[in-house]
DNA sequence: AGGCCCATGTAATCTGTTACATGATTCC
DNA sequence: GGAATCATGTAACAGATTACATGGGCCT
């Protein structure tokens, strides 16, 4: 039950509704939690009815009307608390690495396919939080942030998921160069010696 | 439902029973997937109904017998499915993350604790695939095995995962550095002004 | 006219976690 | 004597995903 308190954390720094919550819990952004929609209006509700957080409707005109919702005292305690819990570990559970897993056994094209369209993303994502981010520092350094800008938390959870993507993205490009050199070999093997499909495992 | 080709991936190279899956899908080694005991031994249920892996029970004498699995035809039919489709982005999902998110509204000395204790965990990580790495490739060089060395897969999710708790390792350090740095200078600040209680935010 | 953005949800299903259960062997 | 390892599960509950539902405004 952590959704709970990514939400608590996410709406610390400004009041959010539960569309922008979504927008910023979603894959494309989501810089230190990701989660639907759905689970992001179903968790406001229990956190309101719980008084961890107070919402407020805010009336648009041309435009649906939208709930703001705050921290409360009670909802910062229970950060607090959740803090001061040990953390588990971060699991890893990615179909990409799956696929990758079975390389040698699997289409040898079709992992290269799905491979480079992750670079595509992880590229995108990269150059999404490099944006974030000196939006975030406005005009100072980096340095210059890290030492007394506002807020500190976000600004560090996006230095993460950029660091991951770019992560992503090196270690995508390896795989392919591998996998492309592996191919070109076991065909050039196959060619000279035996013209018959010997499937390369 | 990826667990299922996880545990179909993981069973490619060599027959594996379910205590050996669950060990591989514990924190700890995970390098391509995590998931638990009761999770796995439910799976391995499932996919042997559904004759994607066969067992074969094993006698042993001093300890309980257990059942080797492996990929069935069907079993691999349905990987090159799995391969072939389109995979949808990993999932980020961090207790830690949420915490440094708060960074400023919860206490700082917490965060550098759990930061400094996640260091721990990672850098114990970071050498056991170091190991695992040496281990796969024998007295091989990386560029060697690389280029026709196998299984292929789990070498490369290894360097994955390798890098992955680098970065944790990295931005862990980072992190710490940078909370000590900014409640230093609070500290310094609130000392030389007022003294009263003077909330660093 | 068709599709996307804003804005919020409900219901059913599937997946994952926690707690419980058993029992022999080997190591400290 | 107690803990850890090997080995396999069941049952109850919590969490997440998928499908469905609604409706006005704006852009092309």
């Amino acid at each position: 039950m952590t959704l709970r308190h990514a939400v608590l954390a996410a709406l610390l720094d400004e009041e959010r509704s539960g569309y922008q919550l979504a927008k910023a819990f979603d894959l494309g952004v989501a810089n230190f939690w990701y989660a639907k929609p759905q689970q992001l209006y179903a968790e406001l509700a229990r956190l309101e009815q719980g008084g961890l957080i107070s919402g407020r409707e805010v009336v648009q005109t041309g435009r649906p009307n939208k709930r703001l919702f705050t921290v409360t005292g009670a909802g910062l305690a229970e950060l607090e608390k959740f803090t001061a819990a040990a953390a588990k570990p971060s699991v890893l559970r990615d179909d990409l690495m799956v696929k990758v897993q079975a390389a040698g056994r699997v289409d040898t094209g079709t992992l290269i396919a799905q491979l480079t369209e992750r670079i595509g993303f992880a590229e995108a994502k990269v150059e999404l939080f490099e944006r974030l981010l000196r939006t975030m520092r406005g005009d100072r350094t980096e340095e210059e942030f890290l030492r007394d800008g506002s807020p500190i938390g976000p600004y560090l959870t996006c230095l993460r998921g950029l660091a991951f993507e770019r992560g992503n993205v090196e270690w995508c490009e390896r795989a392919v160069a591998v996998l492309r050199a592996r191919r070109d070999q076991d065909e050039a093997a196959s060619r000279s010696s035996l013209p018959e499909g010997d499937d390369h495992r």
